[in-house]
DNA sequence: TCATGCGCTGACCGATCGGTCAAATACGCT
DNA sequence: AGCGTATTTGACCGATCGGTCAGCGCATGA
């Protein structure tokens, strides 16, 4: 693998566990073994090398919020759209681990922006879809805490499960969610 | 309100909206008026600081948590837990959203290196309550997706309904995640 | 009146940051 | 060999960071 490639995964493994602001050209340089100087002649500043590291996730991304249809109405392809997402999130889990847990305070940042942007689609797609308070809030949480809880994973110590057995439990939990109010009385 | 109260608050809004580390002295000062050496005469360092306006907080969850009781079996127990939990998230929003989204990444900070035990030792007594893989996810979405939502709430633009709206329904929609499955097909 | 101590400040420190630049080196092609 | 391009490097820059320090004004009380 060509020095460019591996500076952006080092990058975005880096940024990812130790923060965007906190990760120095300097310590990605040292962990490729390579100068500082050199990391800035592959990459024009630091925020392109962000920029290009997030870029595959935030473009897949998007593709699947920008095509999500009618999720409110259909059930098949609010389905669809789940399936879709949950393997996105489990394919690109260190930007998905960027977006969560630093886009909000890097605002300034212009992949950031772009993710902020992006989480805000994806809220307002599920806005129009959602009546109640109860309601948006089942969609928040499902989609929020789907995100988080596999960023959060590898961090908090417990080492998930396979993916092969998180995908078919995180598609269950997240329909349970996202169909319509169960009306369960406890 | 003292000079010492209104720098905790300040440092307190401008740490959970910018960042912590994005974050300086200078700006807290600027805010309150007055220099950066003075910030520093009031606190020891901007560590102290941080720890200083997250403590009520964290003390207060860090209660919650210990007192959880057997949250497993007993469901009395369970829904005690959820309305304590709930408004401790409300009352905290600020420091909830800390939590959330900068103690995974800054964990060499003291207060963010307590709040991020304090997420484990929560993970910890409901990963002992949860079987399969479906159910700890339910109980990692439930409480990721709750305090999530919660602290995203403000910055994605959409600005939520009052508290008093919120909380019921908050309880509800964990309620939901937190009873045993409801095996519903679809 | 004068000494004490608290609140506060500007000047300053060393360290680190992202980024620039000219020179040195490596390498493919004729 | 000789040439042009691509890559790499160390020295250096201005800015900003958290933190230190001597000293300021001022209220209090003996």
């Amino acid at each position: 693998m060509s020095l460019h490639d591996q500076l952006r995964d080092i990058a975005l493994a880096e940024f990812a566990s130790a923060g965007y602001a906190a990760t120095s050209l300097q310590r990605i340089a040292d962990l490729a073994g390579t100068s500082k100087a050199s990391v800035l002649y592959h990459y024009a500043s630091k925020e392109q090398l962000l920029a290009d590291a997030m870029a595959p996730a935030l473009d897949e991304l998007t593709a699947i919020v920008r095509g999500i249809g009618d999720v409110a109405a259909d059930r098949g392809q609010r389905l669809a759209f789940l399936e879709r997402f949950v393997d996105a999130l489990l394919a690109h889990r260190q930007v998905v681990h960027l977006i969560v847990n630093q886009s909000a305070t890097q605002q300034d940042v212009p992949a950031f922006a772009r993710a902020q942007e992006l989480m805000r689609e994806l809220a307002a797609a599920f806005e129009l879809a959602a009546g109640s308070t109860v309601e948006k809030l089942r969609y928040g949480i499902a989609l929020a805490g789907a995100a988080y809880t596999l960023a959060a994973s590898d961090l908090l110590g417990l080492e998930g499960p396979p993916d092969e057995e998180v995908r078919p439990a995180l598609i269950t939990v997240m329909r349970e969610l996202l169909a319509p109010a169960p009306e369960l009385k406890d």
